[in-house]
DNA sequence: AGCAGGATTACCATTGAGTGGGAATCCGGA
DNA sequence: TCCGGATTCCCACTCAATGGTAATCCTGCT
């Protein structure tokens, strides 16, 4: 599906130029661009003229491009998790304010938990967490969270891959994990000291939609020395609650009137 | 440019059919999409196909569409906004804290006002503001603060329009703002009472960035009656400065080697 | 079940937008 | 002034994109 020799549309040449741009790269030239994506020159130039146009990317007066304004706004205005991401802004600041390392709210997103929002004092532990970052699901507390309240075949399919073990505490062994997950859905939390990074431990817990599923996982991450789980989680639990009556979820209604069919 | 009847490029019709979704349609049919952007059925689907495929549309279990988590994902790491939008947040917290009512950070983008970010307690005041919500420059204290901060020749270019007259307060008689714009420049402060809804009022100061521009506008919206100026000026200006330092600016240093040249 | 009306997919001839190599031009630094 | 990279211009080729029409799939209603 396209013109071009390499037969990739321009869709997919559009998402090759965005995400050329990262953290590290917020602007280059259009030269660069070119390199960075492997396209043509011409069909560089040409492309980066129409983006141009249409504001989805702005150049600088050095002549440098980065990405428009427009983009981010036709995206806000339109996305749905702005929704939860808003909705759980105030919540996750009073969390914070008592735990004061570092919150995170995170998704499901393709087999990895992908943060949408964080919030952390200004120089505080180790975390590799990062707004718009992915981490795995099985070495995240957010991930077990989020995977514990996933669809049963959901879950084989991400327990059936090889599971990398970043640290001595990472689980990586199915029949465990399934262990742990029936766990985490019972006791409504996942508490995972040094997963990913040995310095550091996570706590998270479900949020829920209207629809009673669990839409975001809220989390903190805390060092592992004073890894104070016992008195972490009804915080946690509270914020996460608040959040999901803000976001329409209507207590544990929905699954009570399951039961009683 | 562009093989459509219509003479679009497809870079066209992308933003086209994102810009269909909005805070009140964030996710609808194919068909739908296809009669709210105006484009042939069949060319619809086929785009919509392809941005499936790059998942910068996702489709939902009931056949609806919407924008998909890979989208704010790109934007998210590339766009030079997070920046501000991230080093500003605590700093509005503090200002919410204290002020109660509704905090907002707005950019100047293509002679408007675009908010960024927005914090407002639940049940609060007329507020309008909105996340990616946009608002004219001359009826607003943001608005004001960022024109006051820029270029000479874009200030003409705005003053030369025609400005709404909003309410009884809203200036916009050329002269009278081009006094205004200089006092706030001055006094580092724009106050506003009622300029777009007469019941509420704006207080808004500048956010600098490293090169001593000024990047946005940090400002507070409370009820006119209770609209005390003297002190909550102080707060913002306090955070506005917090924010600055964030982002890498160094007092007025730049500014003043300047003039000792 | 059968039917109406809309959403979605399949088909297909047509064509001009997109393509990309190459050359000319425009920079900024040595 | 010269040099190397960035940027723009030029242009012939061609296949991806186009957009009708028609078939098929739903879903709610009678």
């Amino acid at each position: 599906m396209a013109n071009s020799a390499s037969g990739e549309s321009i869709i997919g040449r559009f998402v090759k130029i965005v995400s050329a741009f990262d953290n590290r790269h917020k602007s280059m030239s259009v030269a660069e661009l070119g390199r960075r994506t492997g396209l043509p020159v011409t069909t560089t130039y040409r492309l980066v003229n129409d983006l141009l146009l249409e504001r989805l990317l702005e150049r600088e007066p050095g002549g440098d491009v980065h990405i428009g304004t427009r983009m981010w706004e036709l995206v806000s205005r339109g996305s749905k998790m702005l929704g939860v991401r808003e909705a759980a802004l105030p919540f996750m600041e009073d969390v914070q304010a008592v735990v004061q390392h570092s919150t995170t709210l995170g998704i499901l997103d393709s087999d990895e938990v992908l943060y949408i929002e964080r919030i952390g004092s200004a120089g505080t532990i180790v975390d590799i967490t990062k707004i718009a970052g992915r981490l795995p699901v099985h070495a995240t507390s957010s991930g077990l969270v989020l995977l514990a309240n996933s669809p049963a075949a959901y879950q084989e399919i991400i327990l059936s891959r090889p599971l990398t073990k970043y640290t001595e505490t990472t689980l990586t062994d199915p029949a465990v994990l399934r262990r742990h997950l029936a766990e985490i859905r019972q006791r409504g939390f996942a508490a995972m000291p040094g997963v990913i990074v040995p310095e550091s431990s996570g706590i998270a817990v479900p949020v829920f939609g209207p629809d009673n599923t669990v839409v975001a996982a809220l989390s903190v991450v805390v060092p592992r020395n004073e890894d104070n789980t016992a008195a972490r989680v009804p915080v946690l639990m509270a914020a996460a609650r608040g959040i999901s009556r803000a976001l329409g979820w209507r207590g544990e209604l929905k699954g009570a009137l399951r039961q009683s069919h």
